[in-house]
DNA sequence: TATTGACTTAGACTAGACTCTAAGTGATAA
DNA sequence: TTATCACTTAGAGTCTAGTCTAAGTCAATA
């Protein structure tokens, strides 16, 4: 599958396929005979859970070591369990937090509708 | 109140404040006589809001264009409201993207604990 | 054959949101 | 009175995560 490609299917830029690749999040992906990335299925799946975890705020810097210690080998297998389940509350602390706020959002805009503004902002 | 009462109280940094205030977020904070800042109630109110919105993700640029709004006056109100209208949807979706992402990451920890591993990543 | 278009690289640049530095002022403690 | 400390300003620097540029290669089409 060429860069493109996987841009389109994973609706991302070919900069930010690049870009992974060069911090070592995906890849190093196959060349073809002509030089161009070819990716596998196994990088795709890759891609794909990268992009769910960024979706969700995780950093790149966090799922760079996650790899890293894929890539180590199964005696890496708890310390990964371990760091997934660190940014599992992470997470769960996160949507916490904005489900806090958008309940005073949506407070807000109820005052807005019944013409109940309060005095600040 | 000071800078680094309201810094406190909000766990946030004076230099933070102080950037709100020159972004235009908040204040002009009146200053006292020997020229520093004494935060009234209703910055105290505006920093909290401003506070919740931010830790939610809502950017500087759209709380900027909301507050010039609120200060325009009363005329603004339906074009504020609907200004929150869509913040809320954005953050209803952003929630569900990482209600998602959370369940993915559940269900691969399920799999380091049951020893049931996939073979990527 | 010439040009077009998609790719390649290294490396510079950007946006957003702070965060820090330097130089200075004013109030208090020793 | 001198030192310390918290504050002030303008403006520079930092970090994250891309995004863009320039210069070059390759395959296909006009």
């Amino acid at each position: 599958m060429t860069i493109k490609e996987v841009a389109e299917k994973f609706d991302m830029t070919n900069d930010t396929l690049r870009y992974y690749e060069k911090v070592g999040l995906v890849g190093p992906v196959k060349k073809n005979s002509s030089g161009m990335r070819d990716y596998s299925e196994s990088d795709l799946k890759r891609i794909e859970f990268i992009k769910c975890m960024r979706s969700a705020g995780i950093s790149i810097e966090v799922l760079k070591k996650y790899v890293d210690l894929y890539d180590e080998g199964e005696n890496t297998k708890l310390e990964r369990q371990h760091l997934l389940e660190e940014e599992q509350d992470k997470l769960e602390e996160k949507i916490k937090t904005m489900t806090e706020a958008l309940d005073k959002l949506k407070y807000k805009i109820e005052l807005y509708k019944t013409n109940k503004l309060d005095e600040y902002l």
